[in-house]
DNA sequence: TAGTATACCTACTTACTGGTAGGTAATCAA
DNA sequence: TTGATTACCTACCAGTAAGTAGGTATACTA
């Protein structure tokens, strides 16, 4: 079980096929090509697409959830946590990718259904995180709002998430990182 | 030329499957079986898929506009002029659709190059035409916020988009309707 | 050393994709 | 009334999709 498992190859392969291309916009034919494997290889670790699909969502969430603790850790300050949060989209973003969470999402209507109850949850979790952020930094005097954390939250990710769609398509990183400030300065 | 012409049937139908299953979600065969027609009268129509797409995204961005200049016309004051548009989305929403060029743009990495500038230009048009709201808004001492009208206008519309996104994956029209409120609260 | 599991392979199937060739019935203009 | 145009049709094509059957080499295990 090395690091750079095929396993692990043909996620990262699907991955950015379905953060570029779309959650159907790739075939395993697409990921044996580019890891210069046989599409059979990819049906033995992954028997069906649905099989790859559930274990590429799994995994991301694993990951994001990871990525909000060490911000919780490691960074000071809510404006700041709120920044590096920020941060992580516009990473995608150079990488001309939009998040995973938010194609799947656009693909719902597409996608077996099994995949639905991970997806809510994977919104939930980040609405969850940042309404606890917003709430603390509020009690310390370093944000101002009105009404809810929670909907201010949900406001902030609806608004990194179709900022992520809108600068890929026009293919603009200017767009999103004034858009970035924006949000985080009405919340001060 | 009746209004109810096979071509526009078949721009109905493929607008109704682009906006739930995506803009490479649906083929010929879906509409043909939707309409009680043969695949090959639609490519009489529309020759190439490319030909349809292109269609599709130019009869939306005229609604739009034509929506838009409706509410200027009929809508008095920017507060409420900022709320029958993001009602506009609320209806996407209960349809259980996303905005085409939402979707479009989730899918722009998998579509020909030759619709992206279109797309730019549907964008564009919504956040010049939120910051004049905004910004007649803000002279009327409706609205009040620090920063341009055009990075709010771009916040607003890509919180709608996203949210769009979320509350659709959700199944829950209640995020919506809070984050609609929560937006144009944060304006006033 | 014999048996089993792992991780790949070639070669295939069925179903669906966009697209084309060519035919037909109805309408319309000269 | 002839000839063109419109709006459909049947029947097909090559390509690609996900998925399967069955083979092979290597490693681990009893």
């Amino acid at each position: 079980m090395e690091i750079n498992s095929t396993r692990d190859l043909i996620l990262d392969s699907a991955q950015a096929l379905a953060q570029t291309r779309g959650f159907n916009g790739y075939s395993y034919a697409d990921i044996a090509l580019e890891l210069g494997i046989r599409k059979a290889s990819i049906h033995y670790h992954f028997p069906s697409k649905n099989d790859l699909e559930t274990e590429l969502l799994s995994r991301y969430r694993t990951g994001f959830v990871s990525e909000l603790q060490k911000i919780e850790l490691n960074v000071n300050g809510s404006i700041e946590q709120l920044q590096r949060y920020a941060q992580m989209y516009a990473t995608t973003l150079s990488n001309n990718r939009i998040c995973l969470g938010g194609m799947m999402a656009s693909d719902v209507g597409a996608l077996p259904e099994t995949l639905t109850p991970s997806l809510v949850s994977f919104f939930k979790e980040q609405v969850d995180w940042l309404a606890n952020i917003m709430d603390a930094g509020k009690k310390a005097g370093e944000l101002n709002f009105s009404g809810s954390a929670q909907s201010h939250a949900t406001a902030f990710l609806a608004a990194l998430q179709g900022g992520l769609l809108m600068a890929n398509a026009m293919e603009d990183e200017g767009v999103f990182k004034r858009l970035r400030q924006t949000l985080i300065n009405t919340l001060q």
